[in-house]
DNA sequence: TTCTTTTGTAAAATGACTGTAACATTCCTC
DNA sequence: GAGGAATGTTACAGTCATTTTACAAAAGAA
């Protein structure tokens, strides 16, 4: 998982790389907004921590920014601590939003939290564990093709969103693949017959969802 | 959506349960660990808001009780406010902690992130959510057709105005479409069918509206 | 290599949605 | 209350989207 820091207090910086390093992350940092900006564009970043005051831009206009295209997560990390502000990081699309000073081991736990990074996950009676590709249903394994666990990872990172077709053949065989659309039917066809009917949900028109 | 809140505080579970309904939530209250609990049995609940010091039974407790089985959001609020308990909290299964005091706004902002319902739109007791195009009614999710669910978001972006049958037309098939304007009947009918008689209201030798 | 499994595509079968028409009901005017 | 106009309701067939089946190419395993 690639996790970008921003602050521009150098202490700051120093302290999360070292935990979140130890904790296997790749970490990359910045100093200031637009440097923030510039490591986004350039590296597949999961998470970004942004301090709110940054010289160049500020942590909301980064988030804002951030949140305009790609689905990553964003928490800002804040002195201020009037509610209005945290609401308007929240409203901003900032996916959580914590008051210095903090407990590193909090904010560690609350970037897991937003990048699911339990390993078991659970859609219903199906569970499954990302890093050993395990799937089990009521107790029972079950043995997915590398397709058909994909699909599944998928879903369950977006739960309950609406995913077309086009955005799933992107996300699975990559944003250059040329494909047939409809050959994610065959492959949901393929993993409702394992995982279960009721599981993925069809919205005619538009695409699937996870039901719950 | 139907939210349980939690608290042995009287006025607190007053103010919250006042700003949870404005925003359209069912809300159901209790005001000690057991009695949230049998709640959690009885009705479909989508999100529990526990305070941690409750009598019966904690609200760490509830909350791992809880997770156990099903799919909930629990979000637990405190007055306490070392790093360890939010740490403990967030490890046993909590989605969000919040410190007291806070800003109900806030509290709001984040029940919303944990049920992912940021650009939900509600007439009465339907609400729906534009861009990924579902809709539920009381809490129950509706599966609508597409020309349903574009009639039901004309009529959300121009409430309480009249639209007549060949404004409609134009809006939903294009303004170069030439149907038969009793069309337009048949889907008001289906689409009342599905969230109640009462949403869309006729105007006799004029057209349709939303009643509000 | 040969055999098995997985994968992508195509085409047939199924099922849902849509528009129209015909009939029923309600509302309004006289 | 009768008659006429507008709306509500139902049924149906054409159309379109999805599901399902089948098959051959590709990838892996033996």
């Amino acid at each position: 998982m690639n996790v970008l820091i921003a602050d521009d207090e150098l202490d700051m910086l120093r302290i999360l790389q070292s935990y979140f390093k130890k904790e296997g992350f790749t970490v990359f940092t910045a100093t200031n907004g637009s440097e923030a900006l510039d490591i986004f564009y350039n590296e597949k970043i999961d998470l970004a921590i942004l301090d709110w005051m940054m010289p160049e831009k500020d942590g909301i206009t980064v988030c804002r920014e951030m949140k305009k295209n790609q689905k990553i997560k964003v928490l800002i990390l804040t002195a201020r601590d009037t509610g209005e502000d945290e609401f308007i990081a929240l409203s901003d699309g900032a996916d959580d939003y914590v008051n210095k000073p903090f407990y590193p081991k909090v904010l560690l736990m609350r970037a897991k939290k937003l990048l699911q990074m339990e390993s078991i996950q659970r859609i219903n009676d199906v569970s499954f564990d990302i890093s050993s590709k395990r799937v089990w249903k009521s107790g029972e394994e079950l043995i997915l093709t590398k397709t058909e666990f994909e699909l599944l990872r998928i879903f369950s990172q977006n739960r309950r969103q609406i995913l077309t077709r086009d955005q799933l053949l992107d996300l699975i065989w990559g944003i250059d693949y040329e494909g047939d659309p409809r050959t994610v039917d065959t492959h949901i066809r393929r993993l409702r017959e394992k995982i279960g009917e009721d599981i993925i949900q069809t919205h005619r028109g538009v695409g699937y969802s996870t039901r719950e």
